[in-house]
DNA sequence: CGATGTCAAGGAATC
DNA sequence: GATTCCTTGACATCG
């Protein structure tokens, strides 16, 4: 019966509970309030009491969750990791007792691939910190940082060179641990794929993502060449959402009109049709998937729901690890 | 106490 | 060259 646990995929949800009340994801204060990665581990210990009450096996954690460890104006706060060495390795040991897998997904500000280098530096100190993090947590080589490529900067094959150079300049444990996404605007699926080739950094799909910067493969295509990049010991993984329908109207006289880049966004939840539509394009492979959805754990708990109702929740059936 | 302003950070589009 | 959006919430401060 352990078997048959182990071949459920993985649904995770990134940061913030809203499915209950009073589980912060790290300590927000403000740098004069002296916020403390102590704080977030206490944090984290409720979080993963949570997910295990309700069987998620996967979460994404919040980008601050040291806060201001890597600030260059703070030098105070730089030393957290190392002086929670023994928290950080129970509450790591905590998510592996309860078989949830975690990564980090560093903010727009991260941008490797930067001209100004002093952006690429601060984006280098925040990545290797977010790898020694995961470290400290002694979380295996599924526990990934997932970024985005970067910037065009008017020259996207340039952009892309320079990534790859950058790439050199990270820590051994921020190579070890760095995966990329495909992006919604700039650096598509194929692109990733460039970046894997040169560097052999895995390369995360993102379904939304793929649908609005496509290339010429289709989703199904795209996302078996994605999950093709990962060592083989190690599960991928890929990202899910579904569009916002929603629209604002704008009224200008008579005219009115709907704004479109809604649809760029996240929805609150997850559309279950479309899901098990491409996840039954994939059913041969082992690989998590990380939902992202405004409702967060309740978009994801809505989603099993759903899929149960609507009877295609086999589409979360995958093939034993070999 | 409720309202408002602020937060470390970049890129790109628009004018 | 400057402004705004992206997107996000909650801290922090003010009235």
């Amino acid at each position: 019966m352990m078997d048959e646990e182990v071949q459920e995929r993985r649904l995770g949800f990134a940061v913030k509970v809203i499915g209950r009340a009073g589980f912060p994801s790290h300590d927000p204060r403000r740098w004069r309030s002296g916020p403390n990665v102590g704080v977030s581990i206490a944090a984290l210990h409720r979080i993963l009491d949570y997910v295990g009450e309700e069987k998620i096996r996967m979460y994404r954690m919040s980008s601050d969750f040291v806060p201001y460890v890597t600030h260059p104006d703070m030098p105070q706060f730089h030393r957290q990791i190392a002086e929670h060495a023994d928290a950080l390795a129970a509450v790591g040991e905590h998510a592996r007792r309860r078989d949830v897998r975690l990564s980090l997904h560093p903010s727009q500000y991260i941008v490797l691939n930067a001209h100004d280098d002093s952006i690429v530096q601060k984006s280098i100190n925040d990545l290797d910190s977010q790898a020694e993090l995961l470290d400290a947590m002694q979380q295996g080589p599924e526990a990934v940082v997932v970024l985005h490529v970067g910037g065009a900067y008017g020259d996207k094959a340039a952009a892309r060179d320079r990534f790859v150079r950058h790439y050199a300049r990270l820590s051994e444990a921020a190579q070890r641990r760095l995966v990329i996404e495909n992006d919604e605007f700039t650096y598509s699926l194929e692109d990733c794929l460039w970046v894997n080739a040169r560097i052999g950094v895995p390369v995360v799909f993102d379904h939304q993502h793929h649908r609005l910067n496509p290339g010429p493969m289709s989703a199904a295509e795209a996302a078996r060449a994605a999950l093709a990049t990962w060592p083989p010991a190690v599960t991928p993984k890929v990202h899910y959402s579904s569009p916002r329908l929603d629209g604002r109207e704008i009224r200008r006289g008579k005219e009115v009109r709907l704004e479109v880049p809604l649809l760029r966004q996240h929805a609150d939840y997850i559309d279950p049709w479309t899901f098990a539509d491409f996840l039954g394009t994939l059913r041969d492979l082992r690989f998590d998937v990380m939902l992202e959805a405004k409702a967060k754990d309740l978009a994801l708990r809505k989603l099993r729901a759903d899929l149960r109702a609507l009877g295609c929740a086999d589409v979360l059936r995958q093939p034993r690890a070999s």
